[in-house]
Order: structure tokens, then C-alpha cells, then sequence
DNA sequence: CGTTGCTTTGAACTAGCTCAAGACCTGTGG
DNA sequence: CCACAGGTCTTGAGCTAGTTCAAAGCAACG
């Protein structure tokens, strides 16, 4: 009945099909709330956690630093996602877990969804795909990483991320908010802060988007989609919601 | 019985428990095996498939390519590797798979994986968590293409596959059989074939690995190590095997 | 023994980096 | 209400890692 699962149903629902057995199964999980500062480390590079954690409000982000203290920020995590879904079946975390807004997340401890998933084939189906969908956005970024210029590439990431905050319910009139730094910007898109700067001044000048004061603002949609060369099947949004056929409408 | 499923079997109980049940639904699998030329497009990106394709000998790759025609390798697979074992889940490939040497594979029916899963819960885990480590091998890789330079990033590379090659007993003298050319390696670390080339050359000259003729040969494995800032504990090999307790002794 | 594919080299060019300073903004304490 | 401090954004300027283009060397193969 909390809220808190709500967000998740919405989500699983954009992504597969959900059985009443599924809902009343993840309705019935234990959840702790709470709430997190910006910066607040959930679970370090390193550790073993034994609940997951899932996003109420705010964002979350997975990332690595390198000995020289260079950080890559791997995704972003909004309402109703799952960063370490994986730690059911990964006992040691390979990166860490922060708040890179304030927020608020919802803890369920690792043996209550092991009981729910042995009881719930359909509902272990769906996680796993879950796991799958965020690989593929690993993909995703990879592609952009190692291929595309800093242009393109910044293109690309404001495309995936508007098209999840849609999902999630979270824009209007094609704005969302987003609580980054230019600073977190580089360390998503693996360039310097001063890089980030002018690639962001670069997509103003062209009059496709715009970021300012945490809000982004998507002017021209098609545009900005050509220009990271971004295609949202790697989602894996049902038909009839956003999906390839049905691109985010403006 | 088939030798094929041994490969599986091997690298199942390197990263997991394999109960004897687990044991007897896959060898009741029924496969088909194949040979492949190098090149062959094995599922396109977009494409849907109703089968799993194991590797039984040789390398496949997976991989996606912008309009502009280049081309971003998202990883090798070996001897015992499903690299498309995600599509049990998600129906649209977001990225091809091919074979990047000529290879020998092995074809699986989706149906019958799932009636394995649905049979052996313990299965089912076990591949979920395959399909993790997968996921983790990403996200190393995606800190190496946004935050290392060419340098350190092909040393991990080297060291990435040595580790998984020694677990597939493919490696002989710290060296092993890598049937790439220099312009794959650039695919695969996103740089141009002539920075692979030099990044190679610069590799040898430190004295810590060498690559020619298609074979790898590592000859300071520490040295290479540090240079990667290579840590295996995201492969998630259980311990007695390589891993972060135990890394590949040489 | 010529073709084909892979590797190596040189040289000019460029995207992005680093360093450093200044502008701006917001909250805090006097 | 002002001053100051700390974080963020913006700009300039010189530098470097990596790119592209083009050509030459090399090896295998029919």
C-alpha cells in the first residue's frame, strides 16, 4: 500500500507484463524508508549488503574511481528503480552506490525478496529482466563511450534520461528536473568539467536543450534524438507506452 | 555427455554452486552444433531469436555499430560463454552477435532453457547470476573507456581476458590463442587501429606483454596488472579458483 | 608471383585536457 | 544589511593524446 512500491509497480508495468500474483507479492514486501543527502554513500565499492535498495524520489547513482581519483558515473537511478538488484546474486559490490541528490529510498532486506522470488516464478522472470534492461543500457553507454564525440554523446544521455523521467512520471511540458553538477555531467560522460561545459554551451547554441538551474528542458526532441543517434528500444518499453515505434511525443 | 555442455559446466561451478540437479537439466539440453566462419553474423541487432548460442570453441563477440560506421565491441566470448543468454528475457537484440574467429557453437532452444529453469529453481539462479557477472564486466569496461588512457586501458583489457582464458583452460605458459586483428583491438578499446598499433608497441616495449602472430603472451603479469589497475574480484570466480585472494599465479 | 589482408611508420591535424583566473550565486554570521 | 566563504559556472590559453590520411613493408595464399 506504500507508496514507496507503487513507483516500482509503475515501472515493472512499463517493462513486462505484471501478474496480480506479482503485485501482491511485492506489496507484501517489508520496506524501511528513509531519508539521504546528497553525497551519502549507501553501499561502498567493495562491500556485501544484504537489502536491496530502491529510489522514492531524488537520484541515485553507481560508479568506480580509479587510484588518481578519477570517478566514471555508471547510470543514474530515479523513482521506482533498483540500482543493486544484482547484490541477490553478487555477494561483494565491483562499484558503489551513492545519493548524488537528496533523497528518499526505500530499503527490503535480500531474504524477503528471495522468499517472494521462490514463491513467484513470474515475479523472478521480471527482476531478472529488470537486471537485463540495465545491462543493455550498459550497452548503451558503452557505445557512446568509446565511439561518440562529447556532441552526440551528451545528446545521447539527456535522450535516455528524459525518456526514463517520462516513464517515471517526472517531466512536464518536456522539463525535468535534474539535481547534477556540470562537474557529475563530465564524470557521466567520461570528460573534463570544462569539457562538460562547452558541450552543454554547444547543444544551447543549437537550440535543441537546455540545462540550467537542475532543470532540463527538451526544445527541439527529433533534433536532439538525430544528434545522439539515440534509439530507445535498448529500454525495452512495452508498445503503447514509449517504445521504438512510439518515441516520446512532445 | 556432449563436450559442448562441459564447457558450460566448468565455467558454471568457477562462479557458483552446481547441484547435481542443476548438472543433469543441462546435459538433458538438447543442442545442435554448428561451425562458423569468421564474420558470421550470428543475430543481428534488432533482430529477434528463439535460441541461445554457446560458444564451444573459437571467439564471438557482441557489438553495435553507429551510422557513421563505427563499430564499438562490447565483449569476447569463449569456450563455454552464452552471450546471448539476455534473450531468454528480452526478445530485440540491441546489438549483434558474430563470430570473430572462425569458432565452432552450439544452439539451444529457448524453450528448453526455460523448461529448465521452471524445473530447477537453483538453475535459474545460477544463470541470473551469469548474466550479472556479465553485467559487472561491463561496467569495469565502461570505467576503462571513460576514465583510463589507451595504455592502461588495453592492459586491462589483456589482463580481462588472460584471467577468463585461464579459467576456460585455454592458457599455456601465460600464453593463450587471441584470433584478432589490430583493428578489432581498436573496436574493442575505442581508439583508431593506428593508436592500437602504437599502444601495443608501447605495451612491448615496457617488456610486460607481447601479442603477435595471434598469440598473447603475458611476461610481467604484476607489472601488467598494476599498469590496468586490473582487479578480477568483478569476474565473481569463487575463491580456490583466480580471484582477488588468489589472482592468476604465474 | 601477384593479390589480399594485416601491420607499421610518418606527418599534419584536432578534440579534449589542464591550469588558472574571474564571475556568479547562495547561505551564514556579524 | 553587508561581507565573506564556498560551491558552481564560465572563459582563455597552451598543451597532449589520439585522429586521419597516406604510403610502405610484410606474410600468406592461390
Amino acid at each position: 500500500m506504500t507508496k514507496a512500491i507503487d513507483h516500482l509497480l509503475n515501472r515493472l508495468e512499463a517493462i513486462g507484463h505484471v501478474t496480480d500474483e506479482d503485485r501482491k507479492a511485492l506489496r507484501n514486501l517489508p520496506i524501511k524508508e528513509a531519508n539521504l543527502v546528497k553525497g551519502t554513500e549507501i553501499v561502498a565499492d567493495g562491500e556485501t549488503s544484504s537489502s536491496c535498495c530502491m529510489v522514492v524520489s531524488g537520484y541515485l547513482c553507481r560508479s568506480k574511481t580509479l587510484l588518481d581519483g578519477s570517478r566514471q558515473i555508471f547510470s543514474l537511478h530515479t523513482a521506482g528503480d533498483i540500482p543493486d538488484l544484482h547484490s541477490l546474486h553478487l555477494n561483494r559490490m565491483d562499484h558503489s552506490l551513492s545519493a548524488i541528490s537528496d533523497c528518499r529510498i526505500a530499503r527490503i532486506p535480500h531474504e524477503a525478496v528471495y522468499n517472494a522470488l521462490d514463491a513467484c516464478p513470474s515475479l523472478n522472470a521480471l527482476l531478472w529482466r529488470d537486471t537485463l534492461i540495465d545491462s543493455a543500457a550498459f550497452r548503451a553507454w558503452m557505445l557512446m563511450l568509446g565511439q561518440a564525440e562529447a556532441v552526440p554523446r551528451m545528446a545521447h544521455f539527456f535522450c535516455e534520461l528524459f525518456t526514463r523521467a517520462a516513464m517515471a512520471g517526472l517531466t512536464e511540458n518536456n522539463t525535468f528536473p535534474l539535481p547534477l553538477t556540470q562537474a557529475d555531467l563530465g564524470d557521466i560522460l567520461g570528460i573534463s568539467m570544462v569539457h562538460a561545459n562547452r558541450t552543454l554551451q554547444d547543444l544551447r547554441g543549437r537550440g535543441v536543450m537546455d540545462f540550467d538551474q537542475q532543470i532540463v528542458s527538451i526544445l527541439r526532441w527529433d533534433d536532439l534524438r538525430k544528434l545522439g543517434q539515440f534509439d530507445p528500444s535498448y529500454l525495452h518499453y512495452l508498445d503503447g507506452r514509449i517504445g521504438r515505434e512510439n518515441p516520446a511525443k512532445l
